[in-house]
DNA sequence: ATCTGTCCCTGGACGC
DNA sequence: TGCGTCCAGGGACAGA
């Protein structure tokens, strides 16, 4: 799933190709709850636009046009920004795939997954957004237009203090673990480095965030960092859907401390890794390592 | 204001 | 092999 890291990989990756071209064409499938701007609107905008720059707020990207217009994505729960050259076998589901040949399988072909594809009049590489779940979002801002959505973010993980955390926390009754999920307080964090930022700092997931002491979300602004900055520096996790433009996967599935390791042995303390659902998330946490 | 539960969507895992 | 059921989750939203 898309958090912070994976957002700014992909972007990172894919700026070289948007920023300075001039988008020619425009496909779309057919309007769905993943258009927030429809269909026909998206392309009639957005062709003979030119992409002066790409910024990540959040989770959301923004790429900005020279006339002033800005193009809002959200990768949402498995949405995929690549090359028409990437290839990567996350690009098809398995049963696409075993249908084709092998040396087809890792081949992309633009499905009904495939909502957006924008190409651009230099005639070099389109750029692609597939997302199967469609919890993804695309809206076209026009010059000086914002979006509920971005003005509610609150600080981006990556410069927050302990000092906001704890600004923030007073008051909540809520565990911390949906504290910092909640994008108005800590824009970026997701399930996934959330329970890793908490493993770090060594703070229960279920604890009442008021509970929190400035120490605590100071230790806890600085675990969340370092697995933040940690997973960019490695090119995102690639659990079941992330690539990166190229079609790579990234490493940090690989470095997870707690996520989905339920059962498995603590790589502190060698006890099991517990999961439980907090705010209807998947929490994984050691009960040795995380006891406050 | 805060908090909790529900919903959107699809594919993969699992059980029989 | 194939079918049914459950689960994953970001974020908007409704209702307490």
């Amino acid at each position: 799933m898309p958090e912070l890291p994976e957002v700014e990989v992909t972007r990172r990756r894919i700026a070289p190709l948007l920023v300075g071209r001039e988008i020619s064409k425009v496909r779309t499938t057919r309007a769905s709850y993943f258009f927030l701007t429809p269909p026909a609107a998206l392309r009639r905008g957005l062709v003979g636009q030119r992409i002066v720059a790409l910024r990540r707020q959040g989770k959301y990207l923004l790429a900005e046009l020279q006339a002033g217009a800005r193009l809002m994505l959200h990768l949402g729960m498995s949405g995929q920004l690549f090359t028409d050259s990437a290839r990567s076998v996350r690009l098809l589901s398995a049963s696409a795939r075993s249908a084709l040949p092998p040396e087809r399988q890792a081949r992309f072909e633009a499905d009904r997954h495939t909502h957006l594809r924008l190409e651009f009049a230099d005639g070099g590489e389109s750029v692609l957004f597939r997302d199967v779940r469609k919890f993804g979002k695309v809206r076209l801002l026009a010059p000086g237009e914002s979006d509920p959505r971005l003005d509610k973010l609150g600080v981006d993980a990556l410069s927050i203090r302990g000092e906001d955390l704890y600004a923030a926390a007073r008051g909540r009754r809520a565990a911390v673990k949906n504290l910092i999920l909640q994008q108005s307080v800590i824009a970026g964090v997701g399930n996934i480095y959330a329970d890793e930022g908490l493993f770090l700092a060594g703070i229960r997931p279920t604890r009442a965030a008021r509970r929190l002491t400035r120490p605590d979300c100071r230790r806890l602004v600085e675990g969340l960092q370092r697995v933040l900055k940690r997973s960019i520096e490695t090119g995102g996790s690639s659990i079941s859907d992330f690539v990166s433009p190229d079609g790579g996967d990234g490493g940090y599935q690989d470095e997870r401390r707690v996520y989905a390791r339920a059962g498995q042995p603590c790589r502190v303390c060698a006890g099991p890794i517990r999961k439980t659902v907090v705010g209807q998330r998947g929490t994984h946490y050691c009960p040795r390592c995380q006891k406050r």
